[in-house]
This record gives C-alpha cells, sequence and structure tokens, in this order.
RNA sequence: GGAGGAUUAGCGAAGUGGCCAAACGCGGGAGACUGUAAAUCUCUUCCCUUACGGGUUCGGUGGUUCGAAUCCAUCAUCCUCCA
C-alpha cells in the first residue's frame, strides 16, 4: 500500500512493527482518519530543522487525511524532561504560554497545515488531576521498568542522582495519549521510552495501545551531538537566509546524507543522486552542499532569498570579498581619545572580544582584521571612522557607527 | 538516624605544605592547509597592565603556618551504603 510506505519511510523504528499497517488498514476500511500525537516543549520555542524531521512526517499524515494532535506540554515541562542536568524549572506564566503558542503556530505553519491540526496543552487535562489521581497513575508502572529507561539506567549506575519527580515525567506524558486516545505518537529516537510508556498506559486504561514511530535524531552543524539550541549547533527556521545558508555550508560531509533525506525533504532518488555522485567523485561535496544549502533556505525563506544568500556566500568565502550586508555596532564617541583608540581595546568595547586579554591573544595570533587588513599590533592607536569594518577570525563581521 | 565518600578553572580530571594561575584531556578562540567542511598541524584558553609586574582563584567561613588547593575547625551541598 503506498500510502505506507510513505509515511514509514525514513523511520528510526515502528513499535509493533506491522501496527502502523494495521492502523491504516483500519481506518481506510471505516474512514475514520488517525489521530497522531506529537509533544512539543514550550520553553523552545525556537524551532530548529533538527525538529522539522518529525513535522514533515506529521505533514505527510496530514496529506492522507489524518488528524495531527500538537501538545505542547505546559504542564510537563515543569518537571522537565529528566536529562539528569535540568533542575525543577519555573512554572510558565500564562503570558509566557500564550506569547509562545503565537511564535510556535507561525514556525509550524510552515511545515504543516496548522489550520487542520489540534493544538492542545496538556495542562488543561493534567493540572486537575488529584493525589489520588496521581497515585493511581504510579501504581500501574513498577519502578524497575521505569529504570529500564536509558537515562535514568545510566545515572542510577554511575552514582548521579535521580530525583523521584522525574518518574513522573513519563507517565504524564503517557496519560496524555491516554487522554486524547491516540493512535500514533511521534518522536525522536530519545522519546522511545516515554512513548511506549503511552502503549503501556493506554492498555491499563482498557484502550487500544498506540503506535511508536520514531524519527532519528538529526545531529547539529558540528556532526557529533543532537541539534540543539543550547549547543549551538542548531540551524533554526528563524535564521537570516544568509546565517542559513552559511551555517548548513559549516556542516561535516558525512552529515551531508541525513540532512539531505531528513531535513530537506528530497527524494530517495535525489539523495542518491547527489550522494553516490560525491561516493564516485562525479560530484564535489561542495557543490551537493551548496545544493543542500540552497534548498534548505529556499524551503523556509523562498527561492529568491536563497540565490541572494548564495550568491554573497560565494562572494564572501569563496572570493574572499567582505559581506555586503553585516551588523552596524555603535561606538560611542566618549571612548575615542582624539578621535582614536588602543586597537584591543576597541574590539572590547565594541563587544567583539570578551577581555582585554583575549583581545590581546586573538590580535597576537593574527585573528584581527580593519578595513581587511590583519592588524597584529594590540597597542597600535586605531583612528576610527564611521563605516570602518573590523573583522574577527573569518566569520565575524561588524560596521562601525558612531554613536 | 548511623557510617563512609565527594566538592579544583566552561566540562572531565591530576595535584595532599613552597618549584601552583594550578598537569592532562575535552570543549572554546586564532592561525596554516582547504571546500568557511572534516581530518591534520601550530599557537592560545582567570583578570588588569605596552612591558616589568600586579590582582583574584581550587564549595563557604574561620584558624594553624614565614608560606595552604594541600593541615585543623566549622558550615553547606551532593553521592553511596546500613537502618
Amino acid at each position: 500500500m503506498e500510502q505506507v510506505d510513505v509515511l514509514s519511510a525514513g523511520a528510526a523504528q515502528i513499535i509493533p512493527a506491522d501496527g502502523l499497517t494495521e492502523k491504516i488498514v483500519h481506518s481506510v476500511r471505516t474512514g475514520v482518519p488517525l489521530r497522531v500525537k506529537l509533544g512539543l516543549d514550550p520553553t523552545a520555542p525556537d524551532l530548529h530543522i533538527g525538529h522539522t524531521v518529525v513535522l514533515h512526517k506529521l505533514r505527510a499524515f496530514q496529506k492522507y487525511g489524518h488528524r495531527i494532535q500538537l501538545i505542547i506540554g505546559d504542564f510537563t515541562a515543569r518537571i522537565g524532561d529528566p536529562t539528569g542536568k535540568s533542575v525543577t524549572r519555573k512554572p510558565l506564566t500564562e503570558e509566557d504560554v500564550q506569547r509562545h503558542a503565537q511564535t510556535y503556530r507561525d514556525q509550524l505553519a510552515r511545515i504543516i497545515d496548522i489550520d487542520r491540526a489540534d493544538i492542545v496543552y496538556n495542562a488543561a487535562w493534567l493540572q486537575p488531576l488529584t493525589l489520588t489521581d496521581v497515585v493511581g497513575l504510579s501504581a500501574k508502572v513498577t519502578v524497575a521498568r521505569m529504570l529500564e529507561r536509558d537515562d535514568f539506567q545510566k545515572r542510577y549506575a554511575t552514582q548521579q542522582p535521580i530525583a523521584l519527580h522525574e518518574f513522573l515525567y513519563p507517565l504524564m506524558q503517557a496519560y496524555d495519549s491516554v487522554h486524547l486516545g491516540s493512535d500514533i505518537e511521534l518522536g525522536g529516537t530519545d522519546q522511545t521510552f516515554n512513548l511506549l510508556m503511552g502503549r503501556v498506559l493506554q492498555r491499563e486504561y482498557g484502550a487500544p495501545p498506540q503506535v511508536v514511530m520514531t524519527m532519528p535524531l538529526l545531529p547539529g552543524t558540528d556532526g557529533v551531538h543532537k541539534m540543539s539550541k543550547s549547543l549551538h549547533n542548531a540551524i533554526c527556521l528563524l535564521d537570516l537566509p544568509r546565517d542559513m545558508y552559511g551555517k548548513t555550508m559549516s556542516i561535516p560531509d558525512a552529515l551531508l546524507e541525513d540532512m539531505m533525506r531528513l531535513a530537506a525533504g528530497m527524494t530517495r532518488a535525489e539523495v542518491d543522486l547527489w550522494i553516490d555522485g560525491v561516493r564516485t567523485g562525479e560530484k564535489h561535496p561542495r557543490d551537493a552542499k551548496m545544493h543542500l544549502a540552497h534548498t534548505l533556505t529556499a524551503m523556509y525563506h523562498g527561492r529568491a532569498a536563497a540565490d541572494v544568500a548564495q550568491e554573497a556566500f560565494v562572494a564572501v568565502h569563496q572570493r574572499g570579498a567582505l559581506p555586503e550586508e553585516m551588523e552596524d555596532v555603535v561606538l560611542d564617541r566618549s571612548a575615542l581619545d582624539e578621535g582614536a583608540i588602543g586597537w584591543a581595546r576597541l574590539l572590547v568595547t565594541l563587544g567583539m572580544q570578551p577581555s582585554m586579554a583575549e583581545a590581546k591573544r586573538t590580535i597576537a595570533s593574527g585573528g584581527c582584521y580593519l578595513n581587511g587588513i590583519r592588524l597584529t599590533d594590540a597597542s597600535a592607536p586605531i583612528v576610527v571612522g564611521v563605516g570602518d569594518i573590523v573583522q574577527v577570525g573569518k566569520r565575524t563581521h561588524r560596521r562601525i557607527v558612531l554613536g
């Protein structure tokens, strides 16, 4: 069945293996669309393309007429998914939730059909639960079962603390599925345990268990860690076209295939064309990357913007020109002594270096340029004029504005 | 409630009286080479000072000492085990 093939494509795991097929067959026969659930963290409304892997999949479900349920985990966010690092988070205020919701909608709408999606907040049904309810819920799962979770297991073994309330996180996420009657839940492979817990609870509550579908995690631009804002390796949907293009160009080659397949929505054939081409040496990896960068940028900013970003990239990085557009930085006139300022001092004053010591080190190593000319004397007085361009390293350019 | 252990720079981890602003690894920055990639190589990585030099660091506080990350006291936090 075509629908099954398309919807299962690219999934890391489907549990149980034939579950998706069964659900779809049933749906087709009865004419009842499937309810496909995805949980979202309300504290990170700045989506990156790692998040979109799963969103593209949701979109595919939508195209076949299924209903998608987006759960904003405003209640679960207070606990924090047990990563070991996260301490209990502050409850979000009503305004926070509202504001994030809007940002979410704007970004989600770029991929999925937002008007046909159910967006719900889990505080709506989790908040009213009484202690009695919670005790009842907790009784459904044993500690041993909880400790199967990869993360708990690891922390327990290495004597890292595990707070009791962290056990509630998977339970509540699972309860969402019970409440919403989900047929399928999507998530990254790191969510496998939580998603499976949904099956456990649904069965306990006498409902048909959902099918769990996990998607591969997209590594960040460093090629090593999972893409994450806090690791500074994310390509965000709200990035400017030139940043999006540039960041994409900086990924390691090994990541090309995953990016093309998972984030850029390229077809199998298209991905193979490039990847095989690179492998046989027929295509330059750089060109493959440029194609990827252009595709991604066009996806979120349109073809015209992608063209501009690509031209700028080529000019700056392949021909060594200064970027046409760059951030202005205001320099207060009072920082100048007769119109001049020490080179290192200038960099610190502009906020391009964190301290004088650091600035001197960077200058001495030849990493600072004024109007494209490398200056290696940290104490040299610089006569500053409007429009002067200060550069640190290869990527950071600022144009001076006197204030 | 009891016993034991831990706390060192962004992270991990050495250091158990002076040679310690503190080894080493990771992470970060810059340079070289390049395809702004990866890999590799070099330098660098608390702050102030052009420099000489100075200042503040090793969970907190208070001591001992000419001198403490290192010894003592005390407080705090965390972990493990036994109840």
